[in-house]
DNA sequence: ACCTGAACACCGTTCAAGT
DNA sequence: ACCTGAACACCGTTCAAGT
C-alpha cells in the first residue's frame, strides 16, 4: 500500500542488507523474517539480494558474524575469574539485545571468524590463569554452551511472557499440575518463576561453574 | 510416483500422527518437516490433520510432550549427586536419540505437563538433599539450561560433521584463522575439536556444576 | 557487475462442501 | 466427527534477460 519507491542502482551493499535484515529480525521476530520481505523493505526485487549472498543461510551467517563482532574486549587488570565473568556476561548481553542471535548461533555454528573471538578470549584468559590445554578447552566449551543454553531459555521465556495468550496458557498449565504427581514443582512455583531470567539466575550458574573450576584440580 | 494408496476413513489418530511426524523429523531432519509431507506419508489430504491438531505448533507440542514422556525415572538408593547426574544424562541421551527434541524445546517452552517431569525429578532430588527452596529452583534451572545448551551444540556440531561440504568449510575457516589474532584458538585446535561432543565433555561441565554446588554454601 | 520479471516447486491455513 | 478439494497468500530459488 505505501508504494515503496524503487531504490536506484548501485545503492545496495552487503552492509546495508545486513543492517536492514537485522532491523527486521529484531522488529518482528526472526521467524517472520523472509528474503522477500527484506527485498521489499530495501525497495528492490527479491533477486537483487543474490548478487551479495549465495542464499538465505549465507545471509544468516553474515548477520551472525556482524553481531559477534560487537562482543566487548576482555577487561585488563582484573583477576581471571572476573575476566571470565566479563566475557560470558558480554555474550549474554549481546544475545539479550539481539534476540535473533540465539537462533543464529544454534542454527549454524562455528563457521566464520567472528565466532572465534569469544573462543580466543575465553581460552586466552584460562591459559593465562595456568590451566592446561585440555582443561582450558573443556572449560571454554562448557562456559560457552552454558551461556548459550541459559540465555536462549531466558529469551524464550521472555517472549512467552509478552504474548497474553501464551501467558494464560502457561498459567493454566501450572495450575492444572497435580500436587501428588508434581509435588515439588507445585510447592516451588513461586521460586521457579523467579529463576526464568535475570542477572541473578545467570550469575548463579556462572558462579557455580567457576566455583567448581577453582575447587577441582 | 509411488502412488500412495489413500488411507481409509477412521484409521487416523493423534498417536499415529505424532509417531509418523516423529519418524519424518528423525529421518530427514526437522527443518525439512512439513504438514503436507506428513499428510502425504499418511496417505491423506493436508487438511485431515486439522481434525486432530489446531495448527503446526500444536503438533510440535504434542511431539515434544510425547518425547518428554520417555524420560527415565530417577534411580533410587544412590547418593543425590548421582541422581542429579542420572536425570541430566537421561535428558541428554533422549535429545541425542531424537535430535529434533533440541529444537522443540528451544522453540516452545514449558507448556505441557511432560516438561514438568524433569523439573519434578531434579527439584525433588535437590530438596531431599537438603537444599532450600530458592537454591533448589536456581540449581534446577542452571542444570536444565546447561543440558539444553551443551547437547544442542553437540547435535549441531555432529550434523556439521556429517555434511562433507560443511566439513570442508569448517576446515577452511579453521586453517584461515590468523595465528596473531587468534593465537590460543590456533594453538588449541586439536584440544578444541575433542570438546565438541561426547560423554566426557558433557560430564566435565556437569561435574563442574556439581562441584560448585557442593563447595558453595 | 548489478538488477529485473516470470516461473517453479513448494509452504501453512481458511473456507465451503461432502460423508 | 472426519475428511476432501480448491483457493489464498505466502515462501526460497532458478533461469533468461536486460543494463
Amino acid at each position: 500500500m505505501p508504494a515503496k519507491t524503487r531504490t536506484p542502482r548501485n545503492t545496495l551493499s552487503s552492509e546495508l542488507i545486513v543492517r536492514t535484515a537485522l532491523d527486521l529480525m529484531e522488529g518482528q521476530g526472526s521467524d517472520a523474517f523472509s528474503l522477500r520481505g527484506l527485498a521489499a523493505e530495501l525497495g528492490v526485487g527479491p533477486m537483487a539480494l543474490y548478487t551479495y549472498f549465495r542464499n538465505k543461510d549465507d545471509l544468516y551467517d553474515a548477520v551472525r558474524d556482524h553481531l559477534m563482532g560487537l562482543i566487548p574486549p576482555v577487561p585488563e587488570g582484573v583477576a581471571w575469574p572476573d575476566q571470565v565473568r566479563a566475557v560470558c556476561r558480554g555474550l549474554r548481553a549481546l544475545m539479550l539485545q539481539h534476540p535473533c542471535l540465539a537462533q543464529l548461533l544454534a542454527g549454524r555454528p562455528l563457521s566464520g571468524h567472528e565466532t572465534a573471538r569469544v573462543a580466543e578470549d575465553l581460552l586466552g584468559v584460562l591459559r593465562s590463569a595456568g590451566f592446561d590445554a585440555q582443561t582450558a578447552a573443556r572449560t571454554h566449551t562448557t562456559l560457552f554452551t552454558y551461556v548459550l543454553g541459559a540465555t536462549s531459555w531466558e529469551i524464550q521465556m521472555a517472549a512467552e511472557r509478552q504474548d497474553p495468550q501464551e501467558r494464560r496458557r502457561l498459567r493454566a498449565t501450572i495450575e492444572s499440575l497435580s500436587p501428588t504427581e508434581f509435588p515439588t514443582v507445585v510447592e516451588l512455583t513461586p521460586e521457579l518463576s523467579r529463576t526464568t531470567g535475570g542477572d541473578e539466575q545467570f550469575d548463579y550458574g556462572l558462579d557455580l561453574l567457576l566455583a567448581g573450576l577453582q575447587a577441582g584440580g
